[in-house]
DNA sequence: TGATACTTGACTATTTTGGTCAGGTTTATA
DNA sequence: TATAAACCTGACCAAAATAGTCAAGTATCA
């Protein structure tokens, strides 16, 4: 089970963008040299942010990205919402009614991977992009 | 962020396989055609269960497999490190005292992901196979 | 009017996943 | 002792997901 750079690095570009928030848009080009990020790869990430509404763009020179909410409102769950990084711990979901392997009962696991899923997304529906910064800060004093 | 089918099937098997412990070895046909999986597959991933010592063979006709220990002994943390299941959050573990990306510092999303991973492997660490037969014989009735 | 920056969509190489297939070896039992 | 059931091993492969790159724009500010 492992995490999609895609998730991890719309997090990380956030955070980045979350801690020059307020004064002037960030680029994209600023991210990517400051995170090693590809600038290509930032503008997929950001235009799925754009269209959740996380961030807002500005256009034309000295623009960028701002965020389109407080810090403090912006939870993990959402970026990866948007970024379409899921947590898929079954695949039987959808034929729920009818069973899993195609059998007439739920495979024998199937809670299971329900707690699991609930118990993750419990985390990420903790923090939230303020909770990241804030930690950040504190780490470089 | 998925769990592999090798992890899942993997559970599924174990938890067939504790149902039926004790009496007679259960052999990969049976769990094969109860839990729908191939055997060909069953058997790579029982071969790395016998190998991390999860479980017994016992050859010859009539054989299978019995468990090595106790089913509470057995905690999914067990069953997917064996079958290199592993929780993966982060690419920048092996450098972590160089720093991330190649540059001095953790990433701004390091310790994130870390408490993730621990958030996670808590779950599996509390978790022994005799909870999901329980859970299991409890849903039947 | 140019530079900067966003926007979109197609494309692709690599890796991982989720298996299958073939050809064994071992052992209980008839 | 033959044979069938069951384990054991390793090679192989197709499909999907990942992690981007590339190209060709459009919008806007200075």
């Amino acid at each position: 089970m492992r995490l999609t750079s895609k998730g991890r690095y719309a997090v990380m570009a956030l955070v980045d963008l979350a801690r020059f928030d307020g004064i002037n848009p960030v680029s994209l080009r600023d991210i990517s040299l400051r995170q090693g990020i590809s600038l290509d790869y930032l503008e997929q990430i950001f235009s799925k942010l754009r269209k959740k509404e996380i961030v807002q763009s500005v256009r034309g020179t000295q623009g960028g990205y701002i965020l389109n909410r407080k810090a403090k409102e912006i939870k993990l769950t959402n970026i990866f919402d948007a970024v379409d990084e899921k947590v898929k711990t079954v695949q039987c979901k959808k034929e729920s009614k009818k069973g899993c392997n195609g059998k007439s009962t739920k495979c024998l696991t199937h809670n299971l991977w329900d707690e699991l899923e609930t118990h993750i997304n419990n985390f990420f529906d903790k923090k939230s992009l303020d909770d990241l910064v804030k930690e950040n800060l504190e780490r470089r004093l």
